[in-house]
DNA sequence: TCCAAATCTATAGCTTCTGGAGCATTAGAT
DNA sequence: ATCTAATGCTCCAGAAGCTATAGATTTGGA
């Protein structure tokens, strides 16, 4: 039995954290003491590792819900496993694309090197004038 | 004189957006016309215009309102402005950095083709299992 | 037994908007 | 001058994913 400050120790997972979860239907109201704290077992330890995982590779909590669903079925085909997973690749990959535009514009922008007034600084320049930035955004 | 409405077309920034920039102390709050609208003039275009680029890039309102604030004096020198634009430069490396780690996490897991069942999905076990994880996250 | 640490509930706040309800104003056509 | 469609007004709620606070209660160890 766990209490919900070792549950998260060993998940790093916050406290308010874990009582949002639970709000929020991603892992069940647990046991009770007498004294009306959580107490959880080690299946729920297990859940809560998973939605950690996946809240640190960035899948919404709608995902998670999903995929969380899907594990309850271990017989069915796991093609919309492999959908969300698929889907969440590719908005990373927009994620860094659209990123690495804007590093390309900040480099640009950044060149000045800060040694005169603000009158004539690329940075404030820049951003006021969208026809002097290079990409499209 | 510009309606907020035109305001909105022409910096492609919501209406419901510039009333919230107003509310933050983005930009003043503009004349009113005999009904109570907002008139706006050039002035506020080129502003919000200089907003909308800078939030386009990334960068924070907190960020905003000192660049803003900067560019009010342009006698000062631009350390500042250039030490904004490079720290923000930073984070966005940074987050990239950490895309790309996910990117190659999801690659792995992804690996699956969707073929068989949910009880040997790679995509959930390695959800559930961080152990075979490649990188550290 | 006592006390500090942990936990409880309920509620509000964060950030950056976005959308809706219900009503008032404006611009353009007639 | 009048009508009407589009636009604007304020206020408030919600989205995502937590985080923080307040004030009360429970727990575990010395």
């Amino acid at each position: 039995m766990y209490s919900i400050g070792d549950l998260s120790r060993r998940t790093g997972v916050k406290i308010p954290t874990i009582r949002y979860y639970e709000q929020m239907g991603l892992i069940a109201a647990p046991e009770r003491s007498e004294g009306n704290q959580r107490r959880y077992e080690k299946r729920e330890l297990e859940r809560l590792a998973f939605i950690r995982h996946a809240r640190d590779l960035g899948l919404s909590i709608e995902s998670i819900r999903d995929l969380l669903a899907l594990s309850q079925h271990p017989e069915r085909p796991c093609g919309e496993a492999d959908r969300i997973a698929k889907e969440h690749l590719i908005t990373v990959r927009e994620k860094i694309a659209q990123l690495q535009k804007l590093e390309r514009e900040l480099e640009r922008i950044v060149a000045c090197n800060g040694d005169h007034t603000i009158g004539d600084c690329y940075v404030i320049r820049a951003l006021a004038d969208h026809s002097m930035c290079g990409t499209d955004h």
